[in-house]
DNA sequence: CGAGGTTCGTTAAAACTTCAACCAACGACG
DNA sequence: CGTCGTTGGTTGAAGTTTTAACGAACCTCG
């Protein structure tokens, strides 16, 4: 048997496509901000999981989970980082096959700099346009969606 | 004179956070799950908008200012999409710069083997997850965002 | 101990996207 | 009409991400 496809309703397909193309524009508009650092979001975003852990490094898996990205992606994206000294491996002697990404002084002072107009750039393009209800709302769709899909 | 910077409070920090890895998250898997047609959600998308297209049929540059990609980038894709012989090129008689591109009987039977699956994914992984309202909020939140950013 | 499966991270090649340059056609205007 | 600025689309190269395969280290268990 076949079960009859549940299409979505207009107004679900509005929003849908509302999503998909906002997201599409928020992303390059924040791109393109960063740009004048020589940062993209997703460097940005490598560079702030690391200011935030313990001694400013994080295991390269774990670092690639929490931004949902392969292990091969975030090697790639690392190794350019630190070429450009912005980030530091080193090995992790608990765990031989380990390797910590550390922020470097260069690095944290980049993303002290980039910081400020990242997030105005968040809040003008985003926060600030909407209702703190339905922002609210946001944060509990995508709660759903990642408790929902599951860690990788 | 310098602005002192308004950071994120640390719920709207949690709420920006879970959209990020919640649309990295939903976007993985929604290409996954287009794999199976030999489609990625992008390609798909294309596919999506000239379907619903008099004709089936839409200018290159009308369907790239609608998906917010680069000219540049379509041609590329719509290259891939024609040489899988799920879409057509034709020129555009009344301006001779233009292009049409077309779907064709293949293209648009593919889009209505995976329709299904896709939006039943979309369900799934986002849709059927949260209240109607929230999902509203979605909307409302993301066409903000849009007509902020604007057109292009 | 040590065999066999798993995890960590990298690599090379393939696939895709961006960037910059370009040409042809359009359109406004003197 | 003819020039000049703009738009439509493509191209090739450079840059980024994905894919698949791999080796080293870890872990479990007999």
């Amino acid at each position: 048997m076949t079960t009859e496809t549940r299409w979505l309703d207009s107004e679900q397909q509005v929003a849908w496509r509302a999503y998909l193309l906002g997201t599409a524009r928020l992303m390059a508009k924040l791109d393109d901000d960063l740009r004048q650092f020589g940062l993209g979001i997703n460097d940005y975003e490598i560079l702030v999981r690391l200011s935030e852990a313990p001694e400013r490094r994080l295991r390269m898996a774990e670092l690639a989970d929490r931004l949902h990205q392969s292990r091969s992606r975030l090697t790639h994206t690392v190794g350019r980082l630190e070429a450009a000294e912005l980030v530091r491996r080193t090995s992790c002697k608990s765990d031989k096959r380990g390797v910590w990404a550390e922020l470097t002084e260069a690095g944290f002072s980049l993303l002290e700099q980039a910081a400020p107009y990242h997030v105005e750039g968040v809040r003008e393009n985003l926060v600030d346009l909407v209702s703190p209800e339905d922002f609210a709302a946001l944060g509990r769709v995508f709660d759903a969606v990642s408790e929902h899909i599951g860690q990788r």
